[in-house]
DNA sequence: ACAGTATATACTTTATATAGTATATATTTG
DNA sequence: CAAATATATACTATATAAAGTATATACTGT
């Protein structure tokens, strides 16, 4: 994988943020979709470009497909989340609110609907 | 500034490789067509878009046009320079070569032609 | 004023990426 | 096996960016 294919990627603002969201664990397609508020085609078509990209994996369970970060991380794109999580522009601070957006989803889905796979349930801390 | 637009911009190797070659200091058009060996129209395209993006300035000096990075230079930038300079990939050997080369160009047109830039001769040694 | 050099711009063509709509597939549950 | 849910794909439309060719501008030296 080339520079320019990650920068290529983190070009795109809502790319840049499903990046942020995996990098503090993995989530399925139905609640990225509900963090970023975009249609389920938009986020489908990211998330299999980054994945044939090779920077994401996914698995399934039951009816939902569980992405995440291929480990280990590029390090490109971890000195750049870096670096984005500490800067302030808009897009940084979204970046910040969306991590805030992802822990409240995950603990309404883990404790009032209980319809959530295991794996994302168990890292209402992590981080 | 956003970080998207600076993503947008070094996800063009081309466009990365100037910035690489200018945070070592400022150049004129003609020498880093002849660094990167790319024809004059599409040198001169990018480095517009750059200025205008507000990654860089150029001042005149006689027929030649001086560009360099804004001072202060985005942070974003810095840290992916310094990232890349360190990193294996074919981008990245390119932009350890470019260094090479632009010090090489600058002693040529130093010593024998004569006909560069103050500004630019004189920095044989930068980096 | 003219020729030469360095750089920029206008315009056209071509490629690439994004968005939208509709439809398909995979899995679970009754 | 039908209905419901989650996700993916095909196809089309539209926007954005890149490349190429020709021409223009700005400056210098004669």
């Amino acid at each position: 994988m080339e520079a320019s294919d990650i920068y290529k990627c983190i070009a795109d603002p809502q790319r840049l943020r499903i990046i942020n969201l995996l990098e503090a664990g993995p989530l399925c397609v139905c609640h990225m979709q509900e963090i970023l508020e975009v249609p389920q085609v938009k986020m489908s078509k990211q998330l299999s470009s980054m994945k044939q990209l090779g920077l994401l994996e996914a698995h399934r369970e039951g009816t939902w497909m569980i992405y995440k970060l291929v480990d280990p991380v590029e390090g490109l794109i971890t000195a750049n989340l870096c670096y984005l999580r500490e800067a302030a522009c808009a897009e940084c601070n979204q970046l910040q609110r969306d991590l805030t957006n992802r822990e409240k989803l995950i603990l309404k889905v883990t404790k009032i609907e209980n319809d959530c796979p295991q794996e994302i349930c168990q890292q209402i801390t992590c981080r």
